[in-house]
RNA sequence: GCCGACAUAGCUCAGUGGUAGAGCAGCUGUUUCGUAAACAGCAGGUCCUCGGUUCAAAUCCGAGUGUCGGCUCCA
């Protein structure tokens, strides 16, 4: 990271900083976020997006939730925020105001939109309730009459939360519930608590954002506004919160994208990344490794239409279950669609001949490319993209393969996310309520699945009913040097999408036909996602082996420059990314630049140097190795390369 | 899609109705330098687009486009 940060933030937190291998100061852990966002993506779901929008990320994270202590005193400085937002707007309605990880949020109607300037003001009176330190006072109700005191205040969403709370209670045969309210100072609210004894508890704390929010997240109802603040239990914590945010903001993959040089985006497509000439290095490296990969396991490329006729999507069901999400091209009267997945159209090239019980697995790649129409308030950076790649691939085994296969996927993650110095966390989504086909098939799959996840040895969290409607699947999360959680990898084992709507079958060994399953793999999901949570992870200071310019060649005067070329172009011949910096600048100049650019070897070029036919290895973490004979380091860049060590 | 904010040089950003600015990057020249910024000069603009108000618009108003923060971590 660049120099000008601190190099330690303020002392309070648990989580230290530290210094990575690769010498840059890691950003803190930010607050693990133990809930996707609803944005979050998994480009890699493929048919997923078939199912219902609910997610399976919510279970395997929320088994990890963990109730924060200070979770009282953030749920109070809410009420404190609600209070000062009434006393500034009066008539404001209040929605929910919850504690979340690092802070808190309220949602408010308003009668005029708030803006970023309000929330000066809004500080400053709630230091002013703080500081009159009142305290918290609970009381409780008769439902009727605590609904008759909401409905009096004006208060429509809390009455309609109490409403629900009795017909949720109604509907279980229980007892209408106790209401409960909490008043500190003028102010009361709906709460079942808890909080702080008093307003003088709370920390130091800052209103962060303001930002439209739909009543209870239903875009049918209306649109809230909603305050987000950080509070802590001292100046030290809050500080190094905010430092956090800032780190955080520092290695965005957007900013950075622009810095190294590495992708840019543009009006005239939004949502779709421009790969430069680094990042598309950066890709083709990655796309290279994992065909890598596959070709030790037999799997066969294939590539097949952008443009596909709306009958295709007919067939397979997208037409009616994911039709808002696909591009439509109307051409001499017919309709086309660009594809939004690779699935359907792998099955023609499974269809082309008859396959045979010997000829499976088949393991078809494919690196298409895939738009989908997302909406334009979701797009985001290379995380939220309407045009991707996904390291995809549909393998078609026969029943009792299934388990051999899911095990060697299993591995593949495992050696892949090994080069980066990722660990793999995974959970296992099984049958849901509504699912395709036989149960007594589903319950084979899922056994094998299971005797696959536990023979690999690994960890994971059974999410019982989180499979697709037609697959049980293993959903692949990892965590970044940021605390952030991220889905990568699906593997889904689709017993009858793809076999039944495609009509797929192979011959056994009695001659007669039988389904095949097909399963769906992707392991670095998209590629455009994976880049951009990589270039976060990393803070761009890629792993050597896939760094787009992986070393630099310093000359330190002019008459050194010849010699410097010749050095390149040993180290090109050996695949080594290399480039000569040969401006005028001085060599601390060239040795800044480079070190910007996170690349991982500057060698410099001196009179001592080019006599011995020599380079002096700098590393990005600042270290100054002994000079080495052009050949030796070629042997040992190449070497380094090859064993792709995720630093 | 919806709510809000933002859009000025390649990048980061100043500029509140009256001659378009800085730093970095770029180019040219001088410097030839030993591990995170040599010096000087030059050049660089559809102030996102379209329309409106005004004697006058980067600035005020409207529409559009894009980007950013968000859109149940549930009283």
């Amino acid at each position: 990271m660049s120099p000008t940060i601190p190099p330690s933030p303020p002392d309070g937190d648990q989580r230290e900083p530290r210094l990575s291998s690769r010498g840059g100061w890691e950003a803190f852990l930010l607050p693990p976020r133990l809930t996707p966002r609803m944005n979050d993506q998994a480009h890699d779901d493929d048919l997923d997006l078939l199912a219902p929008a609910k997610g399976s990320a919510d279970e395997l994270l929320d088994a990890n939730a963990h109730d924060d202590p200070l979770d009282p005193m953030r749920h109070s400085a809410a009420h404190v925020m609600a209070e000062a937002v009434l006393e500034l707007f009066p008539g404001t309605k209040l929605g929910i105001g919850p504690a979340i990880d690092g802070g808190f949020y309220y949602d408010f109607e308003v009668a005029r939109p708030l803006t970023p300037e309000d929330l000066a003001a809004i500080e400053e009176r709630m230091r002013a309730s703080i500081a009159a330190d009142h305290p918290f006072v609970r009381k409780e109700w008769d439902p009727d009459e605590g609904r008759t005191f909401l409905a009096a205040k004006g208060q429509s969403y809390k009455v309609e939360i109490l409403d629900d709370l009795r017909t949720a209670a109604g509907l279980k045969g229980e007892k209408p519930p106790v209401v409960t309210t909490y008043q500190h100072g003028p102010f009361i609210d709906l709460c079942r608590g808890p909080h702080v004894p008093s307003t003088g508890r709370i920390g130091p704390f800052r209103l962060l954002s303001v930002a439209g929010a739909y009543w209870r997240g239903r875009e049918d109802r209306p649109m809230l506004q909603r305050i987000y603040g950080t509070v802590w239990s001292t100046q030290e914590e809050l500080d190094t919160y905010l430092w956090r945010r800032e780190e955080a903001r520092k290695r965005d993959h957007r900013r950075l994208g622009v810095a190294l040089d590495l992708f840019s985006f543009h009006d005239v497509s939004p949502g779709s990344a421009f790969w430069h000439p680094k990042g598309q290095r950066l890709w083709r490296t990655l796309e290279g490794a994992m065909r890598e990969v596959q070709e030790a396991r037999g799997y066969q490329e294939i590539s097949t239409p952008i443009l596909v006729h709306r009958k295709l999507w007919e067939q397979s069901g997208h037409w009616d279950h994911y039709a808002e999400n696909m591009f439509r091209v109307e051409a001499e009267g017919q309709t086309f669609s660009l594809k939004p997945m690779n699935c359907p159209e792998s099955t023609y090239i499974y269809r082309s001949r008859v396959r045979s019980y010997r000829d499976l697995p088949l393991r078809f790649s494919e690196y298409g490319r895939l738009h989908r129409n997302e909406r334009s308030g979701a797009l985001s950076g290379l995380t939220r993209v309407r045009h991707f790649v996904q390291d995809d691939a549909h393998i078609y085994v026969r029943p009792d393969q299934l388990g051999d296969e899911i095990r060697a996927l299993l591995g593949e993650v495992s050696t892949t996310y090994a080069w980066f110095g990722l660990s793999p966390r995974f959970a296992f989504a099984t049958r849901p309520e509504k699912a395709l086909g036989d149960p007594a098939v589903w319950e084979r799959a899922e056994g094998l699945i299971l005797a696959a996840l536990r023979d690999a040895g690994v960890d994971f969290v059974i999410n019982p009913g989180d499979g697709t409607f037609y697959a049980p699947k293993i959903d692949i999360y990892i965590d970044d040097a940021l605390g952030r959680q991220w889905q990568l990898a699906t593997i889904q084992a689709d017993l009858m999408m793809l076999p039944e709507r495609f009509d797929l079958h192979y011959v056994d060994e009695e001659g007669r036909p039988q389904r095949p399953i097909a399963i769906h793999r992707a392991i670095y999901g998209s590629l455009e996602r994976f880049i951009g949570i990589l270039v976060e992870h990393f803070g761009g200071a890629f792993p050597f082996w896939c760094a787009p310019v992986q070393a630099v060649v310093v000359p330190i005067a002019d008459r050194h420059n010849e010699a410097g070329a010749e050095l390149a172009e040993v180290l090109r011949a050996r695949g080594i990314r290399v480039e000569v910096d040969d401006s005028s600048n001085r060599m601390n100049y060239k040795i800044r630049a480079a070190q910007e650019q996170k690349i991982p070897y500057m060698l410099v070029l001196g009179d001592r140097e080019v006599a011995a036919r020599a380079a002096a290895p700098r590393t990005r973490s600042g270290e100054q190795q002994e000079p080495l004979g052009w050949e030796a380091l070629a042997d040992r860049l190449a070497a380094e390369a090859a064993a792709r060590r995720p630093d």
